[in-house]
DNA sequence: GTTGACATACATACCGGTCGGTATTATAAA
DNA sequence: TTTATAATACCGACCGGTATGTATGTCAAC
């Protein structure tokens, strides 16, 4: 076990988009050295000494800035993840003229450039809905609102695709967000666990089928 | 944290199919009491004390039933895990004389009889899949089989659909059948995070519609 | 000279795992 | 039928290691 973990974190090629490099202030270097630790290893087994192992600060600086683990873990999805998924899945929705042509490509695009270590750590969403969402109320509620802003973001496409008169008669707008994203995050368990990026395709292609059958 | 993971998993009503009670024999209990253990907690997480003192068995009784925690973890995907799916959800595929109408039918039946804790606690093959897969090969490999056997036997079904010509052109069996089997995990982990049932019955919705566009 | 930004050493709790010992059952020779 | 032996099932104190978290100290800057 954690065998070649700590290889997949020195990569700096990471995640949908690279990363800066490297934040300059200590608070910053912390936070994204937990994100890395957490996607690779999930938050309770994210262990504080490997990052700060990692990033050379020291334990007085981590509790310095962060008064424990778990609010070190709530600045992590609040400045980190979510911005991630606002970057990768939200940003780019928006200013399609045809949306569902626009959608096809963004899926498209987002399987070309995934890289494996993309496919094997997985989306940090899911990584931690499933970990923590039982056992703590922070976590799930904020997991909760950036699920929530992703759903609402692709039913707001598909609504102006709806008024716009591209879909078929009964097609709720906010009832195909909620799939489409389904099938993306269930896509990406599925190709994380199989180390499989066809599964990926496979998911990619239902997905564009599906699309272009509620097209009119 | 942690706080009402306990009365979760004192509750017997606990997932798609209720369970047998108690298992007789030592070896059986320590394996469903870690399995519960790990559906709630992870298996990192998941302590060997809290099984013990869950159980009433000592560490000496599970040490001689187990080597070690890992095989301890093999054995509950093994012997659990694999069977709770193979009843649930690949089972009652077998013997639909119409394939879309039928698995139209096990998707409803599956979204009624969901009590709440099994959407909070969701799919424990997708628990163990975000947790495991990037860093213990046993249980990736494990759990690959699982899906891959899920898949397949869910694409048996639109082959066979395919054969009786009820399915329009270019729908590929293989990838309708990745698809859906994504929609159904997406959706289970949106849920759980959610705590919101409707998320899952967009989802179920969505799935449906999709079945409907598909049938020629 | 007070405050913020660290550094270091230490405290405490819990983890998985071990090990010597015991109680019970199975086997089979006497 | 009794008895010797061996294997299985189980017990629970203990161990080393690691986890998060704390207490105290340093030092530059305003």
């Amino acid at each position: 076990m954690d065998a070649n973990v700590s290889e997949i974190l020195d990569k700096d090629v990471y995640w949908w988009r690279p990363l800066t490099a490297d934040e300059p202030d200590t608070r910053g270097r912390i936070l994204f050295a937990a994100y890395k630790e957490i996607h690779a290893s999930g938050f309770q087994a994210a262990s504080l000494s490997n990052i700060l192992a990692r990033t050379g600060v020291t334990k007085g600086a981590l509790y310095h800035h962060f008064p424990n683990k778990t609010e070190l873990g709530y600045a992590v999805v609040d400045e980190v993840i979510a911005e991630r998924i606002y970057l990768s899945f939200i940003q780019p929705l928006q200013g399609f003229d045809d949306p569902i042509t626009g959608f096809i490509e963004l899926i498209h695009d987002a399987g070309t450039t995934f890289s494996m270590t993309d496919i094997e750590l997985g989306c940090p969403l899911t990584v931690l809905a499933q970990e923590m969402a039982p056992i703590d109320e922070g976590f799930r509620t904020r997991l909760t609102d950036i699920y929530e802003q992703w759903h609402q973001s692709i039913a707001d496409v598909f609504e102006k695709a709806s008024k716009d008169d591209l879909l078929i008669d009964g097609v709720e707008p906010y009832t195909l967000a909620v799939t489409l994203a389904a099938i993306m995050e269930g896509g990406m368990t599925t190709a994380k666990v199989s180390h499989n990026l066809d599964k990926l395709q496979h998911c990619a292609r239902g997905l564009t089928q599906f699309l272009q059958l509620v097209r009119k």
